[in-house]
DNA sequence: TCGAACCCTCACATTGGTGTGAAGGTCAAC
DNA sequence: GTTGACCTTCACACCAATGTGAGGGTTCGA
């Protein structure tokens, strides 16, 4: 059985505390498998797909959020067209100018540092 | 004395709860004058301000980072060079970096969002 | 067979952003 | 001069993400 990691090589490879990966699990993110004595396994997709929920967490989603959108951005499209409901659709637009807004407030925000920054910095580094 | 709105005002044009502008003066993100009554007493430019904050919060960023930086995005530069210490040049430098993961990470998966709208959505509207 | 290094669940604590309400001051209008 | 719509501070409560540790099982090597 090639393709099973446990808690502790995820937890290194992803470098996210166990008790996380144990929480978006309980929060619906990744589905674990589990060996006979209870020891989640994991295989290699799960260090994409954790550090994408990190990435999306640390740019303010919530785990609400992310649920909903994590089974939209598979590369191979597992869920077909006629899974999402109207709902869903929705959520995902409001979600989209959410996003979009964000990256725009980051994107300002960014640049008005980087050119405080090169302002104040009299081309020091060689 | 023309330029000065109370907290009710600047809560409605910001589209915020007045518990949290007082909230932000807290963290220090704001310095709001007062009347001689005890009352808060906003400008104009306060209304710019807090959008600015909710924006950088709502990307993720805790206050404590945004008291940070927010003095070097003051378009008429009231920081002048010589106020800036390594310590907060590195900080602003880090900080410019994870915004910037933080947009590429948004960036890809709003791009992900929108692709499977396009792709769920048989073109509806007319 | 013991110890170390894993793993499990459960549960309480903390932090930051936010909601909400109490107890009270100011001020304009009637 | 009282009412109502503001404002003040203070304080308790909530939620989500995260830390931490207790109490206990598995596996492996000395």
């Amino acid at each position: 059985m090639a393709g099973g990691m446990r808690i502790g090589e995820l937890s290194e490879r992803t470098n996210t505390p166990r008790r996380m990966l144990r929480y978006y699990e309980e929060q619906g993110l990744i589905a674990a498998e589990r060996t006979a004595n209870g020891y989640r396994s994991y295989d290699e997709r799960f260090v994409d797909r954790v550090a994408q929920i990190r990435g999306l967490l640390d740019a303010g989603l919530p785990t609400r959020i992310i649920r909903q959108i994590l089974p939209c951005l598979d590369k191979p499209r597992t869920i077909h067209f006629p899974d999402a409901t109207p709902e869903m659709l929705s959520t995902l637009e409001t979600e989209l100018a959410r996003m979009q807004a964000r990256v725009e407030c980051l994107q300002r925000n960014r640049d008005a540092i980087a050119e405080y920054l090169e302002a104040v910095r009299p081309r020091a580094e060689a």
